[in-house]
DNA sequence: CGGGCTATTGAAGCGTATCAATCAGCGTGG
DNA sequence: CCACGCTGATTGATACGCTTCAATAGCCCG
């Protein structure tokens, strides 16, 4: 099943009966406020699922809507026959509890980013997330890798502006750790990222 | 077993054989920055299960620490009983499930405020958390209930400052929302409560 | 070559942080 | 039973990070 670029295809309070797998391109989950402002929760990546949460809280309303960022290509399967596959091996529960527990832990590094951190430190961290997933799927050359979102998009995942979004990365460009242009992150000097990912 | 208030009773990083729940107080889940920025992640109430999260990943490191905010005693089980004994019935498996559905929810919740609302809105969720779970276990009467986190808790969960929370709870009582003194939280307006919940 | 996004830049304002006192409540020991 | 001492709450003044508003520039696509 495919979607266009910024289609959202599942809404929060949707009750669903099937499962999907992002197959290429990527999206993000978020929630809206009675006034328009928007939080990303998450982004996903190709090859992750979409609704992980829901594969564990079948029957319950969705907690979040879900949009596309690019034009996307996603498996669809049916919720009940995904449960019965999952929880069936012991390769497949583990499989899915390591991906869950992974979800988890970005929530939580998340939370304490916009908690807790300026924004060049958040503008970071994200950076650095992203690289480490694509990593994973072998992605990433010379520290080059895709990054289609746009600066609103990491403005609403870190809780900021998209103006101040822009000048934090200008500032990093500047300062020479990233190179970023339309749809292409660089990693130029990975250790003064981290430093900044860890201390701002 | 018992603690003492502010103690911090695990670590993050430990790898657990245990499991617990929390018999009676208050704790909580927190990370550390380098220099001491606390992010709280989450807040444990009388009956909460200790470290959800680990009882569906084994083995793991702990992400996170937990510390007692008030005296504490806490039921402790092997962690490996525990995951048989959850997953032993259906019942079990779905209450695991639940309180993991809850969780994610809260979380997901925080992320929203803390990126997206400005600090009034962020407090009046909280304190309307609180008094949700608190209400399930019939701890609310006439909307007051045992709030004993100080400022300096709401501050690190909220991503704000302790002055700043108490300069917020200033204007929540003066506009006669909630009575707050030491740790005894209640509502008088549940209404504007809300809406300030809602829409700040 | 024109239209529509998205990025960039500047100026000004606001919400929240910071720093530094002072105050209040409560447990403790004499 | 009261003074002391500690911890947390409160208050004031000032600073700053980020937002807001508004305008311009750049890029990609048809």
């Amino acid at each position: 099943m495919n979607f266009a670029a910024h289609k959202t295809f599942l809404r929060e309070g949707d009750i669903l009966t099937k499962m999907f797998t992002l197959y290429s391109g990527w999206a993000f989950c978020f929630k809206l406020l009675p006034d328009g402002r928007r939080q990303i929760l998450s982004f996903l990546l190709p090859g992750d699922s979409i609704l992980l949460e829901s594969l564990c809280f079948p029957d319950e309303p969705l907690p979040y809507s879900v949009k596309s960022l690019t034009d996307i290509s996603v498996c669809a399967f049916a919720l009940n026959e995904m449960i019965e596959l999952t929880s069936s091996t012991e390769a497949q529960n583990k499989s899915v509890a390591k991906a869950m527990r992974r979800h988890c832990a970005a929530m939580n590094r998340r939370l304490v980013d916009i908690g807790r951190r300026s924004a060049i430190g958040r503008v970071a961290q994200l950076i650095l997330e992203i690289e480490d997933r694509l990593g994973e799927r072998d992605q990433v050359r010379d520290g080059a890798f895709h990054f289609p979102m746009r600066q609103e998009h990491m403005a609403d995942a870190l809780g900021l502006t998209t103006v101040y979004v822009n000048r934090t990365l200008d500032r990093l460009r500047k300062e020479g750790v990233i190179d970023f242009k339309r749809d292409r992150m660089k990693i130029i000097n990975r250790a003064l990222l981290l430093q900044t990912a860890e201390e701002e």
